[in-house]
DNA sequence: CCTTAACTGCACTTATGGTACAGTGATGAC
DNA sequence: GTCATCACTGTACCATAAGTGCAGTTAAGG
């Protein structure tokens, strides 16, 4: 129609904004390819144009999710970590920051599509399974090598393997999501990472110690 | 055909059992009915006669779930209990044996069931999101009212919202089966219970005292 | 001018969930 | 003994949604 600046792949954005959206609202199987474009003003050949098949959509939906998250809360304790010089106590300014982050998110947390879409069929799982796997590690990686510069200044009051410290913090997120799901309190996800943050504290400071 | 003893609806059942294993290994959505009649031999009538829709297939299957789960930990802290006399310390036996039965899963932890049918499309949620919510909020109960008990003899030394510390559990488990799935780590669950028992004692025994 | 990316339009196939409804064999109540 | 009811079978049919195939179109850029 009018010529409007075919900046590359408009559509293919909108295709992934609207169907985010809707996935969050409903879940990736009651999401129909028809109703997405639709939405999106476009036609089915266009819609196949873009993703080969409906997995393909969800691949693409994870990948933008964790590429956000990843600079999300990387920022977010890049952000911590300048307020403070000591590894341990930006670290739990950084978990209070996340906590202020995951209250202040209007509707359900983003977060929602990782469990949405990889507990969906496994059809496609090959992949998802994959991407999802690779993002757990790279923070499960993260957070290790932190915890391990806290260590040096901060020898732990609690033995604790260090991968699966970090690897409760993506679990009690992900769970987290779901209960404040089922229970339809937003506040509860927050909540559950101060108490992480209390764990992590007394792990590295004790509990008789003086509390920041 | 032959006279087989009609028992109360035997083959709900099988549907039950037959549909459970294949939603574990491929999602909800990707099990068929087709599939699942074919598996118990029977027809799509006889399917239809038990459950009105395939949202009532999920029901029923969580339901299930719900209550061999209530079954089992029950048994299982009960178990402990009896073990010793100690509130903390009779908890923190079962929070073992939790972690235990939690390895000892052949496959993937049946919890999957919840997160499977709860994250399938939400037109069903009605009731099964009032399920999964009522189930949630009695373990909930449970444990808040046993850390009452065991704040009456150890009081805590950092100071947490019961509620809380009892929603981290469910949360925890419910991540850790994501986790565990997504990085085909069997070990990681039971790994996560430990470490929540690590923190349960932080909050009751500090991080000073003798360690059990 | 020609190519390519990003689509449209249309026709068609398959899978799956779901409906409708008549019939049947065994069991238990009366 | 018969009658109703439960737990199904059998057949036929409908709607929706995913996905295929392919020819045609439009705008941007070299």
């Amino acid at each position: 129609m009018t010529a409007v600046l075919n900046r590359s792949s408009s559509k293919r954005e909108r295709i992934l904004e609207v169907a985010e959206e809707a996935v969050l609202a409903k879940g990736f199987a009651a999401t129909s390819i028809e109703e997405i474009i639709t939405a999106v003003g476009i036609t089915k050949s266009g819609f196949f144009y873009h993703f080969p098949d409906k997995s393909d959509l969800a691949k693409a939906l994870l990948q933008r999710y964790i590429d956000h998250e990843e600079t999300l809360l990387g920022d977010l304790f890049q952000r911590a970590d300048e307020l403070h010089e000591d590894p341990l106590h930006g670290f739990l300014v950084g978990l209070k920051m996340l906590a202020e982050v995951m209250s202040d998110l209007p509707k359900a947390h983003p977060g929602c599509i990782i469990a949405s879409v990889c507990y969906q069929e496994q059809l496609f799982n090959r992949d998802v399974v994959e991407l999802n796997a690779s993002a757990l590690l790279a923070w499960r990686k993260r957070f290790r090598e932190r915890f391990e510069l806290i260590a040096k200044r901060y020898p732990p009051k609690i033995p604790v393997d260090f991968d699966a410290l970090a690897d409760m913090m993506s679990g009690l997120v992900d769970g987290g999501i779901i209960l404040s799901r089922v229970l339809k309190d937003k506040d509860l996800l927050p909540r559950q990472v101060m108490l992480y943050r209390d764990f992590v504290r007394a792990v590295f400071l004790g509990t008789g110690e003086d509390r920041a």
